[in-house]
DNA sequence: TGCAAAATCACCCGAAAGCATGACGACATC
DNA sequence: GATGTCGTCATGCTTTCGGGTGATTTTGCA
């Protein structure tokens, strides 16, 4: 459920800043290129510039309708848009505990593969979990095992995919 | 022949009446409808307002280009590029050109990220992008360097922290 | 109380990843 | 023609990962 406060301020801040691109990259401009062609140049950017904005910000309040209706309507449809859709938007994420259970991820490990997914290396994992890194790649092993992942950023990948991670 | 300032003024114009425009409408909006789907309703609308002026200027600006520089060929390359810039608005995921330019992220770069971020090793995206292994590392390398990455656990994250990957 | 699972740690070793550096050709720009 | 960017490739070197194996200590539950 997305309160519609945060929807408008998302709107609103995009159009601000979208104004604001474009003010300061004209003024930068003033004083940078003086030359022949660099009107049209400049233009066909800043044309390009608005329409990726545009196509982008379509794209994502298209995606964020589709979780609505989906929310709506709720059932098992809902677990899917869960995952496809909604998690990236609010803020306390809950991993699928069916999913972890049914694979057999423990705890331990399911928190390894979440500093994982924050991009951390084993040492970094180990000094935040206050364990040895060979602890950490234990941890990684087996969980990689359970996941059916060879690389840690397959396994981050198909722990998303799973409605393990954020 | 147009004066420059003429058009410099025209594209700031644009783009403060662009910001301008949300923002009423926003406000309006605010003290307006107050229906269920009505905020999600009214960004598509605008979005798609956005997409279509960005679109129209952007081939506005094109065919400027291109009849300055070749006179004879216009109607064709006109059409090819009118499918090839709204096509891409449905479905497919488009990535933040305008970080990835401010970032200085090139194509074949952002290619590298993409494969990273599905899980593959650098052997296999040498493969699929038929180069060498030595060259996706050094993609790899100058990537993380411009996203402020040390692994690619972090780049991936980042990636998708700014919009450039799905 | 005792067993099983989990968590912890260690060691080795090969593979993969990452870093630095240099180089070359294509291509566009100036 | 000089310059710059991009894509490509290579080499050498260091670090990190991942797999394998084994061991010990908690811990939870029967």
């Amino acid at each position: 459920m997305l309160p519609h406060s945060t929807m408008k301020r998302h709107v609103l801040i995009f159009g601000l800043v979208g104004g604001l691109l474009i003010a300061t990259l004209q003024y930068t401009e003033y004083r940078f290129v003086v030359i022949e062609h660099s009107v049209q140049l400049y233009s066909a950017l800043v044309a390009i510039l608005f329409a990726t904005f545009g196509i982008w910000l379509g794209l994502r309040i298209t995606r964020n309708r589709e979780t609505v209706r989906e929310t709506i309507q709720e059932s098992v449809v809902v677990k899917e848009a869960f995952v496809a859709t909604e998690t990236p938007a609010i803020q306390p994420f809950v991993p699928d505990t069916v999913c972890q259970q049914t694979l057999g991820i423990t705890a331990r490990e399911l928190e390894t593969l979440t500093l994982i997914a924050r991009g951390l290396s084993n040492r970094e994992i180990a000094t935040q979990l206050f364990v040895s890194e060979n602890t950490v790649k234990t941890h990684c092993s087996r969980a990689f095992d359970k996941l059916g992942a060879a690389r840690r950023t397959q396994a981050v990948r198909r722990g998303k995919e799973l409605g393990l991670l954020p």
